[in-house]
RNA sequence: GGUGGAGUGGCCGAGAGGCGAGGCAACGGCCUGCAAAGCCGUGUACACGGGUUCGAAUCCCGUCUCCACCUCCA
C-alpha cells in the first residue's frame, strides 16, 4: 500500500503523489517566537518529523521549510514590556525553539526562513494580487479582497456569509472580512518601505511568500496545527491561488495537547515548557509520549501518562540492550505491518504496537537462547524506532539521553566495585552481604539486574 | 449563529459491522538464592435511549456532556 495522507481540504485520505517525483516538499508553519516553547508547540513538529523520516525511509528526498515568524504584535508588545529590542526578543526565543526541537531529536529543516528576511518576496506577491484585482491598498494598509476570490472558504468549510463579522470596516477596509496583507507603519514600530508606504507584514502573507519562494508555486504538503486552518491557511491558500499558484497539494493538521480538557496555551496559563519537562524525563521518553498517539488525535496531558510512556520506552530500550549484549545490532528492515501502519495516514499507534510485538518476540527468542533470531528482531526494532526518532541505540540516545560520558565512566568504576563485592558474597552464599551491597546501590538510585552476562546496572530515571 | 472534533476497560491510547491493537498498572505462574528484567496467563470496555442487522463500540434516529476555530495561537 502506498502512503496515504488525510487531506484537510478533501476531508479524506488521499494517496501521496509528489509534484516532483522522488522529492517531497513540505512547508510547516513554525513558531511565532514570542515565548518559551511548550509541549503543545513541539507536538506538531515531532509529528511532522516522523512523517519526514518515513518519507526518507520510503526513498524520497525531502525538502522541509519551517518558517519563523519573527515580527508580529505579540513580539513587539512583549519585547516592549521587557524593555528589550524586538529583534533581540525574537532571536532569543527562536533559539529556544530550535534548541527544543534539537533536544528532542528533530532532523533540522532544509531551511528555516524568517519573515523579516523575505519582505521583497512579499512585496512582489502583493503587487501581483493588486494587479489581478484581488487586493487593494488603503492608507498604507494593504488588504486582500475576500469576495474577489471564489474559492474562499473551501479549505476550512467556512461559508463566507456565516463567518462572524468583525467590527465595521475601519479606515479603508471595504469588507470587514477582508484580511490584512500589510500593516502601515506606526510610531516606534519597525517598518519596511513598500510602494504603498512603510509598514510591516501581516502574518498570512509571510507564509505564502516564503513557501513558494523555496518550494515553488506548487508543492506537496503544508502542515500546521488545527487552529491554523481558519483563517491562516484559508488565507494563504486564497492569496496564492488568486495569483494562479496551485500551492499546496495536501493540507495536514495536527491536533492539540490539552490539559484538564482545555487547549494548552499561554493565555490559559496551563503550559508545560520543554526545558522543564527535560529536567524530569529523558528526551526520547518525552518524544515517545508525544509521537505514539495519532497526530490527528488530541493528547490529554498528564504527568502519569508521560511516566507510563517513559516505561514503554524503557521496555524497548531494555530489550535492545539485552540483545546488544548478545551480539552486534545494526539497523535492519522494518516489519511489513509497521510500514502498512505508517502508510495509513501515519498510524503511529499501530506502528508502536508492531514495535512492542517485535520486542516481545525478541525477548522470547533471547530467553530461548535463539540469538540469531533475537538479533534479527532487534535490528528490526532499531529500524522502526529510527523512523519514530527514538532508537535507543542510536548515537543520539545511546548514552541514555544526555549523560556525560566521563561522568558515567567514573560512576561505573564505583558501581563495579560494589557489584564485585556482591558477586563475591553471592558466590559464598552470603546473601545478607550481597543484598546489602545491592541495597546501597538502590539507595543511590541505581538499579541492578542479573543477566546471563552478569549483573547490569542502570540509573533509575525520575 | 457557522464550521470541525471528542466521550473506549484501573490509566494512557488505537480501531471503525463479526476475529479482545499496543503500552502502563494489577493479580497468578515460570525463571531467580531473593529480587529485577523477561516470558506465559488473567480483563468481555466502548456517554445515554431507541432502531437497522444473523451480528454494532463501529451504521441510522434522538439525547446529554466536553473541546476547538470563526481575534493572536502548534
Amino acid at each position: 500500500m502506498a502512503l496515504h495522507l488525510f487531506d484537510t481540504a478533501t476531508r479524506a485520505p488521499r494517496e501521496f503523489v509528489p509534484v516532483r517525483s522522488g522529492t517531497a516538499s513540505i512547508y510547516l508553519c513554525g513558531a511565532t517566537v514570542q515565548g518559551v516553547p511548550h509541549i503543545g508547540h513541539v507536538r506538531g513538529v515531532l509529528n511532522y518529523d516522523v512523517l519526514r523520516r518515513w518519507l526518507l525511509h520510503s526513498g524520497l528526498d525531502v525538502l522541509l521549510v519551517r518558517n519563523v515568524t519573527d515580527i508580529d504584535d505579540k513580539i513587539l508588545t512583549k519585547a516592549a514590556e521587557a524593555g528589550r529590542p524586538w529583534w533581540e526578543w525574537a532571536t532569543t526565543h527562536e533559539r529556544a525553539f530550535e534548541k527544543a526541537y534539537d533536544d528532542l531529536g528533530c532532523l533540522p529543516p532544509s531551511v528555516n526562513p524568517r519573515a523579516t528576511g523575505h519582505i521583497t518576496q512579499m512585496i512582489t506577491l502583493m503587487q501581483r494580487l493588486i494587479d489581478s484585482g484581488h487586493a487593494y491598498a488603503a492608507d498604507g494598509d494593504v488588504y486582500f479582497s475576500v469576495k474577489s476570490f471564489d474559492g474562499y472558504g473551501k479549505l476550512s468549510g467556512q461559508q463566507l456569509d456565516e463567518v462572524q463579522q468583525g467590527e465595521t470596516p475601519t479606515r479603508g477596509k471595504r469588507d470587514s472580512r477582508d484580511f490584512t496583507l500589510w500593516k502601515s507603519a506606526k510610531p516606534g514600530e519597525p517598518s519596511w518601505p513598500t510602494p504603498w508606504g512603510n509598514g510591516r507584514p501581516g502574518w498570512h502573507l509571510e507564509c505564502s511568500a516564503m513557501s513558494t519562494n523555496y518550494l515553488g508555486p506548487e508543492f506537496d504538503i503544508h502542515g500546521g496545527g488545527v487552529d491554523l486552518v481558519f483563517p491562516h491557511h484559508e488565507n494563504e491558500r486564497a492569496q496564492s491561488n488568486a495569483v494562479g499558484d496551485p500551492f499546496a497539494r495536501y493540507w495536514l493538521h495536527n491536533a492539540w495537547v490539552t490539559m484538564s480538557g482545555e487547549k494548552m496555551s499561554k493565555s490559559l496559563g496551563n503550559t508545560v515548557s520543554i526545558p522543564a519537562m527535560l529536567e524530569r524525563y529523558r528526551a526520547p521518553e518525552l518524544r515517545y509520549y508525544l509521537v505514539q498517539p495519532h497526530y490527528r488525535s488530541t493528547v490529554e496531558y498528564s504527568d502519569g501518562a508521560v511516566a507510563e510512556a517513559a516505561q514503554g520506552y524503557r521496555r524497548i530500550e531494555a530489550f535492545l540492550r539485552r540483545a546488544a549484549a548478545a551480539g552486534e545490532v545494526l539497523a535492519g528492515a522494518v516489519q511489513p505491518d509497521f510500514a502498512t501502519a505508517l502508510d495509513d495516514d501515519l498510524a503511529t499507534p499501530a506502528a508502536f504496537a508492531v514495535v512492542h510485538n517485535t520486542v516481545r518476540d525478541g525477548n522470547a527468542a533471547l530467553d530461548a537462547g535463539d540469538t540469531s533470531k533475537a538479533l534479527e528482531l532487534a535490528s528490526s526494532v532499531r529500524a522502526m524506532t529510527d523512523v519514530l526518532g527514538i532508537d535507543p541505540l542510536s548515537d543520539r540516545w545511546a548514552d541514555g539521553g544526555g549523560s556525560e560520558t566521563p561522568v558515567r565512566e567514573a560512576l561505573d568504576e564505583l558501581v563495579q566495585g560494589l557489584l564485585a563485592e556482591r558477586q563475591e558474597a553471592r558466590a559464598a552464599k552470603d546473601f545478607a552481604r550481597a543484598d546489602a551491597a545491592r541495597d546501597r546501590l538502590t539507595q543511590a538510585g541505581i538499579v541492578v539486574e542479573d543477566t546471563p552476562n552478569g549483573p547490569q546496572w542502570t540509573v533509575r530515571n525520575s
